[in-house]
Formats: structure tokens, C-alpha cells, sequence
RNA sequence: GGCGAGAUAGCUCAGUUGGCUAGAGCAUACGGUUCAUACCCGUAGUGUCGAGGGUUCGACUCCCCCUCUCGCUACCA
């Protein structure tokens, strides 16, 4: 019979710098899944690589005095690396700027184009150069980006739309008939609510206000929007051509069966790519999993934090498989998971170290003890043990049970259950009390072997999970791997083998303490703001304007005498602000950085001839301005010496 | 503001179509054991199942209404 195919993907990783902890994780995530369904029998492709297209990366090269090739070739490598280190067993590693997926992409662009649901039009508005979005003025929030928050300018450019309408109705067909579409199932509604039963807009899929991208094949000063050269890499990857002429690699691959992506890219997996299928009359992937995100103990990593965890840091202090175990573990199915140096202290100790560790070693040690590391089954059971190998012979289907609904750290914790099982059994026919009495040889060496089998059917079961340590506990054990079919049978270890003499720690204790000092260390706990303030923030200028546009705009300093929130708002606080003589009411979008009370009193810089314009409702007459760092954090800018109410800013 | 999710033991959560004294893991306490990486095994807990009302013989589970948290989204200068 032939095996059946599965074909996985990972979101392909931006290119814009080295990928932190979260980043990975998707990648170790979607690696479990590929080698749980291998031992499955399932004749798998898994398929991740790197995004290096777009404006941004143009920025970042010439930052570092570099091509834009030159950047990435370095990035794709540092992340290929970090991949690599982490054991991913992906069959295929590809780049937006390998030779045939660029060639490809023109080639799928003038298809669309040709078929008619790409058109050429204009667009005008404000664009986010980080985002590279447009945004229409009302879209804006405080006339930044809505998405990152920095400023955006005003642009208009040629540009080609896809006609997302045309398939919307058809997409929305195929979400209601395939409920495992999209999950975890929640992100359905969202999807369903927020963009498609409102109508979708069409969407933007060309720039012409950068170079570093796959250029439009006839119409070169347009590069292909970084989404759809992106996004297409799942079939390009494996062989597909527009004009027919796909490999077989694509036709036995494609539709892919699973899409592991972050959750906030959901969006994009599941309207614009499914849609972008559908112009090609290809199948849709039969589902797309939106993971949710490891987040440091104090919230999101970041950068500017100075939270940001690495995969290579953290292989340096507990091993690959540890880390592994860690952020498959950890992860819950829906809500983001929480790593910290100390959690993955204590789970190292307590699961790997104990459980694990620690039954491996005191089975071989007994088996040397007691019979010279030989392990035979002579045979001489007792009820007892019925009900171990009821257990361990349960244990494959609840595993993948669990696989099956994508929930990798349940199918970790049934694996260790039989773990946790033989450490009882241990308990339960007491070897060192068998060891005593002559007459019980044979039953302690039943025992023994039955220890030596249950383990090598739980590391077998582990390889997707932790590979390098299914690898080295079979060969303590001196035991062969078990395929899926043969872990339906308890007893196939070959009895009269032998266990390592030596047998050596899988997984050493650590101590906390000791451990914070290194990190300590390694990360001194220095303030990160002045680190920050060190380097600036830089923005995209603006264009430039004359000492009339300037002198258009009155700034002055107001004092807030009253504020309150806006009730129907998650944002806005409404304050009344003296300004000379008048009383003005403003509504800022700040209620995530002050409170109504600690903003009475305060003198603020004001733009009062702003025209007033209505927010949830609520009237305001001009704008309080703010400074905002990368975060979003926002300050207030107030008059450095004691000025009145009214005082001019100039 | 719109749509959605959630509130259960100190912590993280599970509780299928309403039904036996509400569960698991971690942490805590106590007991057992010594083969082992001061490990392993067992026992015990504690809960107005977010607040209030309703339907029912019976509600953590269904309905209504609050409060709070979270996600997505929106015309929040």
C-alpha cells in the first residue's frame, strides 16, 4: 500500500533579524507534527525557509552598508542555523529570492493579471513604510499607522489591486462546509465577522515605492507586494507552474494539509492566500493552525525590553531536547504560553531530570547490579504486570489522538503518563526486595526486562518530541526504534540483550540560583531605556515643508482642569483643557498610559487649531500632543519652565 | 462601538448531550521506600465552580442580567 502523503509548512521566517525564542518554537512545533506523522507511516513534506523580500530589508542593508542580497544571504543563513540547531528535520529550506520561486511568482502575477483579477488602478493615501500599507486619513490613529503606529506619509502611486470581492463569496462557502479550516475554531469568527461578511476590499498586491522585490514582468517599475511573492512559496516550493507544467513533487503534494502559522498572520493564510488559490484553480490547503505566542514572564518579548530570549542561549544552558520539551510542552492550545529561565529550570528538574533521568538510569543500573547488564525475559509474570502493559500498549493511540487535534504538549504529557507508570511498576515489584531472595531471580529479571521494554516503547514515542534523546536512551538500552506498527506488541526488546555499563545522565539537575547568576551574567539587568535613548529612534522623514506650512499649525500650552474617560471608548479620555480663556474639550487616545486623575493639573502642549472633529461620539476641539517611543508608550510633552495657560509654543 | 472567547483548588487548567460525595498536574503537608540524578511511590486536603436571578426533581453545565479579563475589529486627530 502506498503511504499516504502529508504535507506541512511553517510560516517562512522574515529575514529582517535573527528569530527569537517565538520564532522558533513554530518551527520545533511544526517539526513535532512531521515526525510524529512520519512514525505514523505518513510519506511527509515539511517545507519552511525565509521571507526576504520588501522595503524594510532595502532599509536595513543600507543600514548596514550592504546589498539588500547580501543582508539576507547572511540573515536566511543565521536562521537556517538556528533551525539546524534545534534538530528540525524540514525536507526543504527555501528562499524568496531562490531563482525559480521568483520566476514563478512574475509568471503567476501575469496569469491573474491576464485572467482579469488583477487590474492596474491608482492608489492614494498614507503609507506606512515599515508595514508597507496604505491606509486612507480616517484609517490613521493620531495620524499614524493603525497597525505599528508610527507615522505614515502621504503617497499616491500606480498601482495593481486584486479583485478580492470576486472569490469572497465562494471563500466563504468553503469556511461554513470546512469547519477544521481554520484553527484553534475561534479565529473563524474573527475572520468570518471581521472582513468577510463585511464585504472584503480589494486588496493592493504591487509597490513602486522600493526596488528589493520580485519586479512585475510587464511592468517592471512595480515590484510584487511582499504577501503575494511570500504566501505563493508554499507551492513554488515544492514544483508548481502556472502554466501547467508542476512537477509531480506539487501534484502529490498539493493541497498542503496543514499550515502551522502564528496567529497573527491568520488573516493573510486564510482570505488572501485561499483566494489567491482560487484565481489559480488550485485546491485549498485543508487547514491552517494560527499558534499562539511564547511570551516572557513580563509580557511580550521584545527588543527595546531587553526580554528577548534565544534558542541558541537557551540549547546552551539545557540542551536542545530540553528546550524542545520546553516550548512544546508549555504551549497551550489557544492562549499564549509563558517561558521564563526559572520554568524552564523547574520542568528540566522535575519532568526531565526525575521522571525521565532518573527511571532510565536506575533500570540500567539495577539491570548491572543484578545480572551483569544482561536482559532477559524468563518469563515469570505476575498479575501485576498485565495492567502495565495494558497501559503501555494504550498509550500510541492517546498520543495521537492528541496529534491529531494538533495538541502537541497533551501528547507529551501522555507519553511521559507511561513514563509515570513505570516509575510505579518500579515501586509496585520492589527489584532491590526480589534481589534479596534467591528463589526470585527469574521474576526480577521479568521485571527487569518488562522496565527495559516499557522504556524503549515510551522513547520511541518521544523521537518527535525530543529525537536526540529517543536516540540516546535506545542506546543505553541497546534496543532498536519502534516504528508505529510495532508498538502494538509488548515484548519485542530481544531479550538476553545488553544494557550500557555505563549508563550516563540524560539530563542533569540544575540549580536555579546558579543558574540566574549566570544569566545574570550573561544579560546584566541594566535599565533599558537609557540603552534606548542611546540609540534613538529613527522615522521615516517626512517630506519637507515651508516656514508657512509650519506656521499654519498653532501649538499652545493648555492646562487640564477636568478629564474623564470616554465611556463608550477602550481608549479615549475626554479632557477639558484651559487655553488662555476658553475651555476647550479634547479626546486623546491615552487611557492606556494615563488615568483621568494624573492628567488634571497637567500643562500640555496643544494644537488648538486643529478642526474639531467628533471621536466615539464625543466632540474634540484640537489635539494634546505626545511623545511615543517603539512600544507605543506615550508621554506627554509638557513646557520644561512654569508657563501659563494659552502661552504660545512657537 | 461591533463581533467573539473566558472567569472552576495557592498556581496552570480539564470538565463531552444538565444527574452519583466537582477532577488532573505543579506547589504544600504527612507517610512509605532505598535500585536511582536528595530520586521514586502513596495519602491528604482546602473550592459559596465570577455576582445575582430564573427554568428543573436536580445546574459548573440551559436562559436572563450584571462585573471583570482577553482576542479580533472600528471614523478614536
Amino acid at each position: 500500500m502506498e503511504k499516504q502523503k502529508y504535507y506541512i509548512t511553517t510560516a517562512i521566517a522574515y529575514t529582517s533579524g535573527k528569530p527569537h525564542i517565538g520564532n522558533t518554537y513554530e518551527v520545533v512545533l511544526a517539526d513535532a507534527i512531521a515526525r510524529y506523522k512520519r512514525l505514523e507511516g505518513y510519506d511527509v513534506f515539511f517545507q519552511t525557509g525565509t521571507d526576504e523580500h520588501g522595503q524594510k530589508i532595502e532599509l536595513k542593508a543600507e543600514e548596514a552598508g550592504v546589498t539588500p542580497k547580501e543582508f539576507v544571504d547572511k540573515v536566511s543563513g543565521e536562521i537556517k542555523n538556528i533551525w539546524d540547531l534545534m534538530n528540525t528535520s524540514y525536507d526543504k529550506f527555501i528562499r524568496t529570492t531562490d531563482e525559480d520561486h521568483e520566476k514563478q511568482v512574475k509568471k503567476i502575477f501575469k496569469k491573474m493579471y491576464a485572467k482579469g483579477d488583477i487590474y492596474k488602478g491608482h492608489y492614494e493615501g498614507m503609507y506606512c513604510t515599515p508595514c508597507e500599507s496604505f491606509f486612507t486619513e480616517s484609517q490613521l490613529v493620531d495620524g499614524k499607522c493603525p497597525d505599528c503606529g508610527r507615522p505614515c506619509v502621504p503617497a499616491k502611486e500606480e498601482a495593481y489591486f486584486f479583485k478580492m470581492s470576486k472569490y469572497a463569496d465562494r471563500l466563504i462557502q468553503y469556511i461554513k462546509d470546512h469547519p477544521e479550516f481554520i484553527q484553534p475554531e475561534s479565529r473563524k469568527n474573527e475572520m468570518m465577522n471581521n472582513f468577510l461578511l463585511p464585504g472584503l476590499q480589494d486588496l493592493c498586491v504591487s509597490r513602486t515605492s522600493f526596488k528589493w522585490g520580485i519586479p512585475v514582468d510587464f511592468d517592471p517599475k512595480h515590484v510584487v507586494y511582499v504577501w503575494l511573492d511570500a504566501l505563493t512559496n508554499y507551492i513554488t516550493g515544492i514544483g508548481y507552474d502556472c502554466d501547467g507544467d508542476s512537477t509531480e513533487q506539487f501534484k502529490k503534494l498539493w493541497p498542503a494539509d496543514l499550515h502551522l502559522i502564528g496567529k497573527d498572520i491568520i488573516r493573510f493564510h486564510t482570505i488572501y492566500w485561499p483566494i489567491f488559490l482560487m484565481s489559480l484553480d488550485l485546491p485549498l490547503p485543508k487547514q491552517v493552525f494560527g499558534h499562539p505566542w511564547l511570551l516572557q514572564g513580563d509580557g511580550k518579548m521584545s527588543k527595546s525590553k531587553g526580554n528577548v530570549l534565544y534558542a541558541d542561549e537557551l540549547v546552551d544552558f539545557f540542551g536542545v531536547d530540553a528546550v524542545r520539551y520546553f516550548v512544546l510542552h508549555e504551549m497551550p492550545f489557544e492562549n499564549d504560553g509563558v517561558i521564563t529561565w526559572e520554568l524552564m529550570v523547574e520542568r528540566l528538574n522535575s519532568e526531565l531530570a526525575n521522571t525521565l533521568g532518573n527511571l532510565v538510569n536506575r533500570t540500567i543500573s539495577m539491570s548491572n547490579k543484578y545480572f551483569g547488564g544482561v536482559v532477559e525475559d524468563r518469563k515469570a509474570a505476575e498479575p501485576v504486570d498485565d495492567d502495565l502493559k495494558a497501559f503501555a500498549l494504550e498509550v500510541p493511540g492517546r498520543v495521537t489522538a492528541k496529534m491529531d487535534k494538533l495538541r502537541v504538549a497533551d501528547a507529551i504529557t501522555e507519553v511521559f503518563s507511561l513514563f509515570k507508570r513505570l516509575n510505579k511498576y518500579i515501586d509496585e515489584t520492589m527489584p532491590w526486595a526480589l534481589a534479596k531472595d534467591e528463589t526470585k531471580q527469574d521474576r526480577l529479571a521479568t521485571v527487569l526486562y518488562n522496565l527495559v521494554e516499557g522504556i524503549s516503547m515510551g522513547a520511541s514515542l518521544l523521537e518527535a518530541f525530543m529525537p536526540e534523546t529517543t536516540e540516546r536512551i535506545l542506546k543505553q538500552l541497546n534496543a532498536e526504534k519502534r516504528g508505529f506498527e510495532s508498538l502494538n506488541v509488548f515484548g519485542l526488546y530481544p531479550s538476553g540483550n545488553k544494557v550500557t555499563d555505563k549508563p550516563e545522565i540524560l539530563f542533569a539537575r540544575l540549580d536555579v540560583k546558579e543558574v540566574m547568576e549566570k544569566v545574570e551574567k550573561l544579560h546584566p539587568h541594566v535599565e533599558e531605556p537609557a540603552a534606548e535613548e542611546k540609540a534613538g529612534i529613527d522615522l521615516e522623514p517626512k517630506a519637507e515643508i515651508t516656514f508657512e506650512d509650519f506656521e499654519k499649525m498653532q501649538f499652545q500650552v493648555g492646562e487640564i482642569i477636568s478629564c474623564e474617560a470616554v465611556k463608550k471608548s477602550k481608549k479615549l479620555l475626554c479632557s477639558q483643557v484651559k487655553i488662555g480663556s476658553q475651555v476647550r474639550q479634547i479626546v486623546s487616545g491615552i487611557k492606556a498610559h494615563y488615568t483621568p486623575e494624573e492628567m488634571v493639573g497637567k500643562k500640555v502642549m496643544v494644537l488648538t487649531n486643529l478642526k474639531p472633529a467628533k471621536l466615539a461620539g464625543v466632540l474634540s476641539e484640537g489635539m494634546i500632543l505626545c511623545a511615543e517611543d517603539e512600544e507605543g508608550n506615550l508621554s506627554l510633552v509638557t513646557p520644561e519652565k512654569e508657563m501659563p495657560a494659552g502661552a504660545e509654543i512657537c
